[in-house]
DNA sequence: TATCAGTTTAGAATGATTCTAAAGTGTTGA
DNA sequence: TCAACACTTTAGAATCATTCTAAACTGATA
């Protein structure tokens, strides 16, 4: 709780009730993939009411602070990932599985950077099922 | 024209006027990247007023018969792409560049596939800046 | 050329996400 | 300890890409 607060602290956020109660729930030492919708239930099984615009001002406030990786699946909803580390998806649609690849995965044979760019990250999913 | 409609035929699709005036931009030999949008855009300037909703049908209608690729790269629109080659992509969010890199990338050092699951594609997304 | 299944379309509906602006709450300095 | 204020939370409205609906339209077939 009060390593929470730190926590929160020394990432330049004040510790609310609902950023302790979020924090507490996703960084509880188990890697999460969440959505703004499944964390709200996953809160509210918890008894915690949380509303959902604090609940995606908070992840973004996160996700800003290099406490959440933004996860690019599908069109229809963002996923965010306590596995902040360099890793990649298996991933299927249909079935909203979603598991990570954390074995040091390399990509051979990229083109040169477009001029003038940077690479920010390499995002390898693995698209399960059709 | 003759050739369009032939071409649509063959892919179980009714040529009708939208379908011909569509495949006739989508498929002109150069590789595209669009958006229901940006094809809407593209085809007005070129005076053909095709509904939205039957552009979202087309693309769908194309995409289900392998005529155009889908890619998942940002949660806010969905992007069609019309090399359907296997091949990867350049892209920036912030600037909407997206480009293709078709050399023969490698990913080397993915784990086993889940039990019971099969690849159904791999996708890299090299994203630039930040 | 009549018929009908497949298409198109305007407009409504959906659903995730963002915005607004008003009320609430950590934090700081005295 | 407390006043004061910047930062947060929130309900509800707004936005925006996409899908749905149901009525009008049009290729294909005989």
């Amino acid at each position: 709780m009060n390593d929470i607060k730190q926590f929160l602290r020394s990432n330049a956020l004040r510790p609310t009730k609902q950023r302790i109660v979020i924090a507490g729930y996703l960084f509880d030492g188990t890697d999460k993939h969440v959505t703004a919708e499944s964390l709200s239930t996953e809160l509210a099984k918890r008894k915690h009411i949380i509303s959902l615009a604090t609940i995606y001002n908070t992840l973004h406030d996160f996700y800003e602070n290099g406490l959440l990786k933004k996860l690019t699946l599908s069109a229809d909803r963002v996923y965010f990932d306590t596995n902040t580390d360099d890793h990649h998806h298996f991933y299927s649609e249909k079935e909203q599985f979603l598991i990570d690849i954390n074995k040091n995965i390399k990509v051979n044979g990229l083109p040169k950077t477009p001029r003038n760019k940077k690479i920010n990250k390499i995002e390898v999913i693995v698209h399960l099922d059709k």
